[in-house]
DNA sequence: ATCCAGGTATGCA
DNA sequence: TGCATACCTGGA
């Protein structure tokens, strides 16, 4: 058991209700957060925080082997460094009652920053997948692949270090079919240095288009890495879950994934990720 | 026990 | 283009 730093403050501009900070790191943005002790301990790249919430203001804490990493990390990771202020006042909620709904429901609600690679990781092993079932397998993969950053937590496996793992390794992880594609992609990132750096800082229509090209990532899951890891608010990702809430409160009832993200983009405009995640959340009591 | 789940790739009309 | 089906495996 390490020493943990006192808690501070992430930044000024970080406000949120309790329960708001629970749905944003652990409401399915990430895989690596559990509820401890009235906040919330995760980890990321190679970092160990725990959160907390204290009269509204979200604070943080480091075990202090690594506080001065996870410092300089912390803001970026969870969204604060991004003004979103003016972002959710540009979603439509005074003209949609859906929308405004959630957004009353989950005040302060953002969208993370992820380290890229993981998010492409995490959601690799998505598919088919329920949340809780997804966090067991990235715990796995920590585990058993990952690098020990502090004891007894293991950040996820780069893709270089899963480039090393043999498929039958990986469906022993509990990853099934998905084992395929992420061994797959291991090689292809492999024989590609750079190739997810180059990704992260394009457009995002190009962005996607070139992740797409990944084996065991399609449409859905490219918008989920470029949302949660790349800071590509437009990205507007179409699980089961958002056809079916955006079916019943847009009238949307046998339309397709593609026709119901195409509506989504047009309708939430630039910002669109934000109110899927608002939307993703109304699902959830809280 | 049997069914389904935060999708994707592939094979046919 | 457009739809149907297989794909792993754990949990309800």
């Amino acid at each position: 058991m390490s020493t943990w730093s006192d808690w501070r403050a992430v930044s000024p501009s970080i406000r949120c209700p309790e329960f708001v900070l629970g749905e944003l790191v652990d409401g399915g943005q990430a895989f690596r957060w559990n509820a401890f002790e009235g906040g919330y301990r995760g980890v990321w790249g190679n970092c160990v925080a725990e959160v907390r919430c204290v009269d509204g203001v979200v604070e943080w804490r480091a075990p202090e082997l690594i506080e001065e990493r996870v410092g300089k990390a912390i803001a970026g990771y969870v969204g604060a460094d991004e003004t979103f202020a003016p972002i959710w006042d540009a979603l439509p909620h005074r003209s949609d009652p859906a929308l405004r709904k959630p957004m009353d429901q989950w005040p302060g609600l953002r969208i993370m920053r992820q380290p890229f690679g993981e998010t492409v990781l995490c959601f690799m092993c998505s598919s088919m997948k329920q949340i809780p079932s997804i966090k067991l397998i990235c715990e796995t993969l920590a585990t058993r692949f990952g690098r020990e950053i502090i004891p007894g937590i293991h950040a996820l496996p780069d893709w270089a270090a899963l480039h090393h793992v043999s498929e039958t390794e990986l469906r022993a992880a509990g990853l099934g079919y998905r084992a395929r594609h992420i061994h797959a992609a291991s090689h292809f990132l492999a024989g590609q240095p750079g190739w997810l750096d180059v990704v992260e800082q394009l457009p995002y229509e190009q962005a996607k288009e070139q992740l797409m090209h990944l084996p065991g990532v399609g449409a859905k899951i490219a918008d989920c890495a470029l949302l949660f890891g790349a800071g590509k608010l437009e990205a507007f990702p179409v699980d089961t879950w958002i056809k079916r809430i955006m079916g019943d409160a847009y009238g949307l009832a046998d339309w397709k994934i593609e026709q119901v993200a195409h509506f989504g983009r047009v309708h939430f405009g630039e910002y669109a990720g934000l109110a899927q995640q608002f939307l993703f959340s109304s699902a959830r009591k809280k």
